[in-house]
DNA sequence: TCCATAATTTGAACACGTTCAATATAGAGG
DNA sequence: CCTCTATATTGAACGTGTTCAAATTATGGA
């Protein structure tokens, strides 16, 4: 056995998980009780608090299992190309090949995106680990291919931004099989590896490069430190 | 009298969003329950429904007021200034101080971001009209300056875009006087403004060009109507 | 094997947002 | 002044997320 038997826990935590999950992507998160999901997964209604602290909480922890299985599938996909354009298409690509059908739910992540101190704020403290690998796996798109220093720090945050944006773009995606995220992921992927690519150019590179350094120094002036 | 007798329950709802505000101001949001409100309001609890239709819908129609405020202001404040790096500055930092003392309850405005089809989501049908009218304030702030075709398309939802960014940038800014948000803001008009300027660079001009109407079309494509 | 302790499970109880049927009040028309 | 209707107000009741004290079950050491 690769693994070690799981504890009755772990079992409950799994089954009200997935029973959860099958309720928000049958009829949406806000439908979905909590007596509903005890019920369904045949425990007591406190149970599900046992394991989670919240109802927000068991999307969150869908969503730290979507990060493991991304980061999984951009490896495997990533071995060979070494194109930047290439490279992100995979990453923002794969990503909502994995979200494809969990929409009825998704929005529960942005739930406390306007509340700071909220454990689950996407820019919060509490979710610093995600963020961190999330941003990670953009580095790693990005590490072997002609990016600047400048951009090379700037650019996983940025992406990671925009990939958030992406998921709010998908989420109001109403379009057959949200084409219409995917066709602007490529476009702006498009423009930005064109924007990248100025940045080689000799006529413009100055221009660029001050642009980038002033970003730079005003996103630093602000208080980023490549952190939070 | 400039305006009418308030009606009997023109003066309720004034009270109770006064109220309530006051009570979020003070306490937070989160805390603050309708009970609480209808109490210190001296009504009962369910008048609040009866002008509101849920709690969030309050600091919904607060913002409303906010915006009213702003186009105002922006008006009188904008009036002699030519400059587009001075106007945007304008409609900027005066939205900041509008809001520097509601950041306690501000964030309920983001609560519904990932939900399509609530009323109050931001980027919903159900808030159109707001929306619409701040995207007029930028709209007028660039006109009159030197911006190029395609960007005059562009740039009002971009701004707006721009402006929800610095409203939750203010939510989690810490600083005295929220001053980092300031900075920001300034920088990133800084940046903006030079690009802008680009446009009419001889030498650069082609291939700025170039990029807004990749953009311009990319969005078109991706049913972007110049509304939604 | 037995006990002590920790981990798990239970379901009633709580607090809150929201709804609603019932009641009161105001204002217009006669 | 008196209706009649629309407006306004009430507070109990409902459903939901969440908490908690109590009960049950597993686990590991003597």
């Amino acid at each position: 056995m690769r693994t070690a038997n799981k504890s009755a826990g772990e079992k409950t935590k799994a089954v009200i998980r997935q029973t959860a999950l099958e309720l928000f992507r049958g009829h949406g998160f806000e439908v979905t009780t909590m007596r509903d999901i005890a019920r369904a997964a045949k425990v007591a209604t406190g149970a599900a608090y046992y394991y989670f602290p919240s109802k927000e909480a068991i999307v969150a922890a869908y969503y730290d299992q979507v990060q493991r299985l991304h980061v999984e599938r951009v490896r495997g996909e990533l071995k060979g190309k070494t194109g930047l354009r290439e490279r992100l298409g995979v990453v923002m690509h794969s990503k909502l090949e994995i979200l494809k059908d969990d929409r009825m739910f998704l929005g529960a992540l942005f739930r406390y995106t306007g509340d700071p101190e909220h454990p689950l704020s996407v820019f919060g403290e509490g979710t610093e680990p995600q963020r961190s690998q999330s941003v990670a796996i953009f580095q790693e798109a990005i590490t072997g291919t002609n990016v600047s220093e400048e951009l090379r720090q700037l650019l996983p945050w940025a992406l990671w931004l925009g990939h958030l944006a992406m998921i709010l773009v998908l989420l109001y995606d109403q379009t057959e099989g949200q084409q219409r995220t995917h066709k602007l992921v490529d476009g702006m992927l498009d423009l930005l590896t064109q924007f990248v690519e100025l940045t080689s150019s000799a006529l413009l590179r100055p221009f660029v490069q001050a642009f980038q350094t002033k970003m730079l120094g005003m996103l630093r002036e602000a208080g980023w430190t490549a952190g939070i």
